[in-house]
DNA sequence: CGAGATTTTGAGAGCCTTCAAAGGCGGTGG
DNA sequence: CCACCGCCTTTGAAGGCTCTCAAAATCTCG
């Protein structure tokens, strides 16, 4: 979509020299601890969540090879969110003074994280509107469609099935709802003919109607970088 | 916080030389409408909202004096989110291509923005744990107290008393509930002694009560700047 | 193979919605 | 200046969606 020049794709190249494996379940960043580094996650899949204090926890995001994550150390002395490891993982380290440089050297490569930054503004807004307006089983449609879309990114080969990689808690902490009562939804999408489920592995059975129970819309079909400054 | 050089605030004058009137209740972007411009928000208070097919509408963000708006025209062609004046406003509107020239060339000035993104990044996610997680009385407290405080940021004259300007919908849009609950909650609140009200005037009568009803966190007490390259 | 985690299912309760209608308030036009 | 109108607020009653509690079944992993 963008071509970077040579000087972009070495200052890139630098932010990602250290590397550190994280093992499934493990934990970067502990939400309150003091903010450090950042990290570009090289592999794996990832999440960041808050826990409120009643104990319960909201799953704020799911995180993929390629994604920068911990960026709100930019702005916050500590961590506002936890950062944790949903499979086995590898993470690039890198300090934000190193981050300061990149941008105030390459400024095309500011323009574009910014372009980031919007992205996921969208993705967290639609999320909004899905926790606060629809019903559980649009809100488990919602997510079952936006985790296979963000895997396919990744992996073209995957169509209609893919490995969820998520327990139903889990499913139940992102979308605001019990596990019991997202075993019941994901029933009901199987009655209805939309999914099937075996072991792990979730089949899009009738996409169409899945799209249409969950409000779908693809942001990532109305991207626009038109606008951004020449490479460095 | 941070003190800008001369150049620093003259591309930042040069980005809001242009101004627009808007009156209340007016629509300044819609959704799925060709994204255009971007606006700094020189004085009055907006939202931005989206609406689902069933119609109901959830309001996202709201917006004060000083808010760069309209921002997902960084990376989409179709706005994401409807804008509209919730009391008479004046923006500046300014191009991408002259936002470019200013990350271009003052490198602090693209940090500082990012550090923003990275704050309204924190407050998304704050209120997606609100409503995925909290019961209604909490997300009605949560908005008073949050809508409060920013209205302080601008007028420091602002204690335990100030002017909502919001209607119980919109406070019910805002925060996944319908219209007819927000008001038994305010009138919970109320009976409970949080707050008081007359006539669009709500008093805080128990601040400390209600943010504990809220499970209120002060995000802006946090922030660390540090890390900013030098101005130019 | 055993233990713990996860999934599944049932029953009952509670929070919030829906539907309906009355009351209050500001604004506008005569 | 007043009457009327529309929007907003308030209140009640009933219903439904989702939660809580509980327990059994299944799965995963050491």
């Amino acid at each position: 979509m963008v071509v970077l020049t040579a000087n972009e794709r070495q200052a890139l190249e630098r932010l990602e020299e250290r590397k550190r494996a994280v093992p499934r379940g493990a934990t970067l960043q502990r939400e309150n601890d003091r903010a450090g580094e950042m990290y570009i996650l090289r592999s794996g899949m990832m999440m960041s969540s808050v826990l409120l204090v009643d104990g319960s926890r909201q799953i704020l995001r799911f995180h993929f090879a390629g994604d920068m994550i911990a960026v709100s150390s930019l702005a916050y002395r500590e961590a506002t969110e936890t950062i944790s490891a949903l499979t086995d993982c590898v993470v690039c380290p890198f300090e934000r003074s190193g981050f300061a440089a990149v941008i105030a050297e390459h400024p095309r490569l500011a323009a574009l994280i910014m372009v980031c930054n919007q992205i996921e503004r969208a993705a967290l807004t639609d999320r909004l509107a899905v926790l606060g307006r629809t019903s559980a089983k649009a809100r488990v449609a919602a997510i079952l469609i936006d985790l296979r879309n963000r895997m396919r990114v990744l992996d073209p080969g995957i169509g209609r099935s893919f490995v969820l990689g998520l327990t139903q808690e889990e499913i139940g902490d992102a979308t605001g709802l019990t596990a019991v009562h997202v075993n019941r939804m994901l029933r009901q999408l199987e009655d209805e003919g939309m999914i099937s489920r075996e072991a792990g592995r979730v089949t899009f059975t009738d996409e169409r109607a899945l799209e249409q129970a969950a409000n779908f819309v693809d942001r990532y079909a109305g991207l626009d970088l038109g606008w951004l400054p020449a490479g460095r």
